[in-house]
DNA sequence: TGCAAATTATAACGTACGTTCGATAGAGTG
DNA sequence: CACTCTATCGAACGTACGTTATAATTTGCA
């Protein structure tokens, strides 16, 4: 059982794109990109590959003063806190796949390829981001009050964005299934991906994701018809 | 997105067995049960619904001495270090899994049964232990050294035990699949149950079982033959 | 260049962690 | 009952945590 090195390297990353609508533009009120706001994304980076190392709780502080080669104290300039910044992680890989995801749909009609499409689009995004993957399924249920309100929100509005396009393919194919069982068995198959996902070894994102579909797609044809 | 309770009560959850060989009968080199074996299973228990809660690294021994009504110091007669809790609880369970699957195999021969059989196995043994299951895969790369290695052993052995059933499966129906996709994505719907699970909802474990056996294998039925 | 604002770091706060030690109480046995 | 072993706990150890206050330094701009 091959293990994605997914904690080894921030260059391995993308980074969080600070030229679109991302939640440190909105936290600093639509202000152009700034010395902030590059230093903050450095941190999130770090923090992410940090929390993906140790886990949130496992991970400290000082552990990301190390890592990001800033002061302890002075990471409290861009942020409020070690759960702020969870927060700030979260957000944006939900906000951002989300929006990719309604830009993918845009111009699809057909009830299985829009399924297709979801599945490939998160596939994609989050394989392009292991180590994000890892903190955003982790992490699912570490943060609490307001943020962790926000961010459940996030997640159920992701959900429904799937279950919406199960159900659409049911009724477009007379299926008789157990919708739940079937989305969270998707969503099982997807996010375990960073568990296993070994690029030399399984292929590239865009093939894992129609294998996946494939098996996921064919499993519930197969179901009875109504 | 319904959540299972699962880190409510401990009374909702069986009692680690002791009259099977359980870990703690190997620990005291086969000695019977005793007071001290009552006692370190009663904390196990504790421990395992205060790691699910809290996650391992959230929960502190103090939490444990709380939650067991045993002072901090007096859990250390028991075992020797937070670590080694987590060991034995994790060993217990893929050891357990194992030996219920070993003894379900025994006489079923047919290969797509053999396969069903070990996803029955698989989601009646952790739905049985909804707060185990979390430990089990949320804490999955938690332990080190040997105790680690010993752990990854036992999850490498459990991973075999389904990729070789599949295997055989794959010959017997002349399947063309990608044998790795199949197997972890199995794992992932399968391991991913503990995040939605709720009984009222989804019905028994069995039930539940049949229903993902079926989208998963008809899936890789599906798949172009050979 | 000088000044104000932004940024950074040292030191510390108050609290918590996993674990150990030694004293004592409890249990078991002859 | 006396003795031995088991079990328990208060106190403490050495270390670490998330965060704050404040002084020092750097950056940006007129």
């Amino acid at each position: 059982m091959s293990q994605l090195g997914i904690c080894a390297n921030i260059e391995n990353e993308r980074s969080i794109d600070m030229g679109s609508t991302s939640t440190v533009s909105e936290l600093s009120s639509a202000r152009p990109a700034t010395r902030f706001d590059r230093r903050l994304a450095k941190i999130l980076e770090h923090a992410t590959a940090i929390f993906c190392e140790k886990g949130y709780e496992g991970a400290s502080m000082r552990d990301l003063s190390r890592a990001s080669g800033m002061s302890l104290a002075g990471l409290y300039y861009y942020f409020e806190s070690k759960e702020k910044l969870l927060y700030l992680i979260q957000k944006d890989l939900f906000t951002t796949v989300m929006e990719l995801l309604r830009e993918r749909l845009k111009d699809v009609s057909d009830p299985e390829v829009r399924v297709r499409t979801f599945i490939q689009n998160h596939v994609e995004f989050f394989l392009s981001k292991p180590k994000a993957m890892k903190v955003l399924s982790h992490e699912d249920d570490v943060l609490s009050d307001e943020l962790g309100k926000e961010i459940a929100a996030l997640k159920r509005q992701y959900y429904h964005s799937c279950a919406d396009l199960i159900e659409v393919l049911k009724r477009d194919k007379n299926l008789d299934l157990n919708s739940r069982a079937a989305v969270m068995s998707l969503f099982g198959m997807i996010n375990w991906l960073h568990t296993w996902y070994n690029l030399r070894v399984d292929g590239t994102p865009r093939v894992l994701a129609t294998e996946i579909s494939d098996i996921f797609l064919r499993g519930i044809y197969s179901a009875p018809r109504q």
